[in-house]
RNA sequence: GCGCCCGUAGCUCAGCUGGAUAGAGCGUUGGCCUCCGGAGCCAAAGGUCGCAGGUUCGAAUCCUGCCGGGCGCGCCA
């Protein structure tokens, strides 16, 4: 097996610390390896020698000198250095690196395999209403979860749960029956005139408002949320139809910006397949939940929870007890939402015992069958794709619900299955607010002298009907893009510019919503995201359309494509490579391109996109500042050309994956 | 009260497992199309990395305390 470079490096310095005196456990010194700040000074590097100096008591360059003179050949590598100040430095074989990363040569390392199920569920937004800028992070978030784990070869399910049978439904189906007199019918026919989840945001602000005038209401609300749960129509039947038109509105959403589903996991089988009674006799058999006799909570079954067992590893401090109970059913016999997702979360573990029956519930983006849970008339068990039973898990919710995802681990500990529990990782996000100016400009700035006014971002509420659908910041960013297309390319007919313009605005939202970190509240502002300039999806995008262009126009002009490049570079002398003339701008390309895979494995272990979106900018302005400096098609050293076009076909192609990994796509002229 | 998160340039943010001179975008100022596309490039100005201790050869990064802000902690979901 072909270790990667770094390994390969640090198992060589590794090997050589034994000869020196003094080290008995190489095996136990850290070699950190890093890049160095400028070629000129090495490709990789590592400060090894500082921390043997004082054991060794010796000075660090002599460390340094004395590792580089023992190393000895390393394949790939051309030469290794000891720097002044003590760190080793390691020049790489350029021709070599640069033509196995082409393919033109073997020898590159595989790919370390990550063969385990993996289960990701993102989305998952209430089925009563328009999708808004909230959603659209999380759904960012989760897909490109998705794209990076299955670049690495992981098996991916992607779910989205589907809250049926939740009080924002009942909400909704409140306001067509108590406010607008509706029945059935008359719903559908609401539907079916045409934008039926814009109609719904601002019909739940009604009904939200309509309740806050006479508290007694909210017996209305409790009655039709019992008749959704228990099946009983008019209410089931109208909670029903609203839930699937507006997740049909919510794939539309969705799938405009490139992101789609396996499976919709419904709230409702899981209450009708008794997912919730399967484990609740668990939970009960292995004591994880008890029924409390006495106090505040007397008649509940409730669950013991240790409120410092962050990592795992119950501090059984019998100092007590840092415990609290948690609801799981409630006196009057109900489950609790908690509940419900520990149900779910042991099919999704695989250790419930019990499955769904699935139905197909529409077309993926790539025409494959997107599925659905139900309850019955499945059809038959080889008909549709085994579902459920993952390895491991990751669900994709804002970092408001950290204190219920730390009880579904502690649920599934409690039934014995630490290992699953390890296994699921809470992705968790911060909010998206928005900024002062965009607040003003959507007309809801708090008042001069409030509160709010004085943070450094409006918060909004969904309820109140206000907030940026996100369908409406799609819109305004595609056609502030075809503005600007119809302007650059006016040859072009309307369709293609239509195209074009998509594939920019998507670039720019899903750009904006990976670029920062998860642990940060997003202040959205809309002139921000609309940007096309600087840091932003479509300047990604341009750097890769130049990179294309380049290569049409070589193949126009001289009739040479791509593959005559890279088939002749065998052949051909490599200083403009090896920047015999002290420029090493070329390689700096090279190696930087070269990275992604390694940038991919960081952003798995960290679960922070924003190194990935920060690593494909910084690679297009190495890339953009390079095609500013060196002429390619004018070029006329042969030899020069030649490597400077294969890097540039090596350049696409990282950055093509790194967007692609982004759900970002490159059109052909911008 | 307890828990989690944030505090880095005028603004918005990067800074990976401690490592070489703390970076980028926007904004400001000044340049660059005879040349593969200016959604671009080059340059300048701009920093007590919230504060105080500690660990270390080395701290924006790790530890402790404090200050300022956000979120969470329900028989809601």
């Amino acid at each position: 097996m072909i270790l990667p470079l770094h390994d390969l490096v640090r198992e060589r310095v590794r090997a050589v610390l034994g000869a020196l005196p003094g080290i008995d456990d190489p095996a136990a010194v850290a070699v950190p390896v890093e890049y160095p700040p400028s070629r000129a000074l090495g490709d990789l590097g590592t400060p090894v020698a500082f921390d043997l100096a004082r054991r060794l008591r010796k000075a660090p360059r002599a460390i340094a000198q004395d590792l580089a003179a023992r190393l000895g050949a390393i394949d790939g590598v051309q030469r290794v250095e000891a720097a002044p100040n003590g760190y080793l430095n390691v020049f790489l074989d350029r021709r070599a690196f640069l033509l196995r990363r082409l393919g033109l040569a073997g020898g590159l390392p595989a790919p370390a395999p990550h063969p385990e199920k993996t289960i990701v569920e993102h989305t998952a937004i209430n089925p009563n209403k328009a999708a808004h800028i909230g959603h659209v992070r999380n759904s960012c978030l989760g897909d490109t979860l998705v794209r990076v784990l299955r670049f690495r070869g992981t098996p991916v399910e992607v779910q989205n749960y589907i809250d049926d049978t939740g009080v924002q439904v009942a909400d909704v189906v409140v306001g067509f029956r108590e406010l607008e007199g509706l029945d059935l019918d008359g719903v559908r026919r609401v539907a079916d005139g045409g934008r039926f989840d814009y109609y719904c945001w601002d019909l739940y602000a009604r009904v939200t408002e309509w309740y806050e005038g006479d508290k007694d209401r909210l017996q209305v609300r409790a009655r039709t949320l019992h008749d959704i749960e228990h099946g009983v129509d008019p209410a089931a039947a109208i909670g029903a139809f609203v839930a699937d038109r507006i997740v049909r509105c919510h794939l539309r959403t969705m799938g405009r910006l490139r992101i789609d589903y396996d499976l919709l996991t419904w709230e409702g089988d899981i209450l009708r397949l008794h997912f919730w009674a399967r484990a609740f006799e668990v939970l009960k058999e292995l004591g994880a939940v008890f029924l409390q006799q006495e106090g505040r909570l007397a008649g509940c079954w409730v669950m013991r929870i240790d409120e410092d067992a962050a990592d795992g590893e119950a501090a059984d401090g019998d100092e007590d007890d840092e415990q609290r109970e948690k609801v799981i059913v409630r006196s009057n016999g109900t489950v609790t939402y908690v509940g419900k997702d520990m149900a779910y979360q042991f099919w999704k573990s695989g250790i419930l015992g019990r499955d769904f029956q699935y139905r197909p519930f529409g077309t993926k983006l790539d025409g494959r069958t997107l599925w659905a849970t139900t309850s019955r008339d499945g059809v038959a068990a080889g008909g549709h794709p085994a579902f459920g039973g993952a390895a491991a898990t990751y669900n994709v919710i804002d970092v408001r619900q950290s204190y219920l995802q730390k009880l579904l681990k502690q649920a599934l500990v409690a039934v014995g299955h630490p290992a699953e529990a390890e296994r699921l990782t809470h992705f968790s996000y911060e909010m998206v607010a928005l900024s002062h100016a965009t607040a003003r400009e959507l007309g809801f700035a708090p008042p001069p002298d409030s509160d709010e006014a004085k943070r450094p971002f409006v918060e909004v509420s969904g309820r109140k009907g206000l907030g940026v659908k996100a369908d409406d910041l799609i819109d305004r960013v595609i056609d502030k893009a075809l503005a600007e297309v119809e302007r650059r390319q006016p040859d072009l007919d309307a369709a293609e510019r239509r195209r074009i313009a998509e594939s920019i605005g998507i670039a720019a939202v899903r750009y904006f919503m990976i670029k920062y970190s998860r642990t940060k509240v997003i202040a959205f502002d809309i002139d921000e995201a609309l940007s096309f300039e600087g840091e932003s999806g479509p300047y990604l995008q341009y750097a890769v359309v130049r990179a294309n262009n380049i290569f049409q126009k070589l193949h126009e002009r001289t009739g040479v494509r791509e593959a005559d490049v890279l088939g002749a570079l065998a052949d051909t002398p490599t200083a403009a490579l090896d920047g015999a003339d002290g420029d090493h701008e070329l390689w700096a390309l090279v190696l930087e391109a070269s990275r992604l895979d390694e940038v991919v494995e960081q952003v798995v272990r960290s679960l922070e996109f924003s190194a990935l979106a920060k690593y494909a900018f910084g690679l297009a302005q190495l890339f953009n500042a390079f095609y500013h400096r060196a002429p390619i098609l004018n070029e006329e050293r042969e030899d020069v050309r030649r490597w400077r076009a294969a890097v540039v076909a090596y350049f696409r192609q990282q950055l093509a994956r790194a967007l692609d990994l982004m759900g970002i796509d490159v059109p052909p002229r911008m």
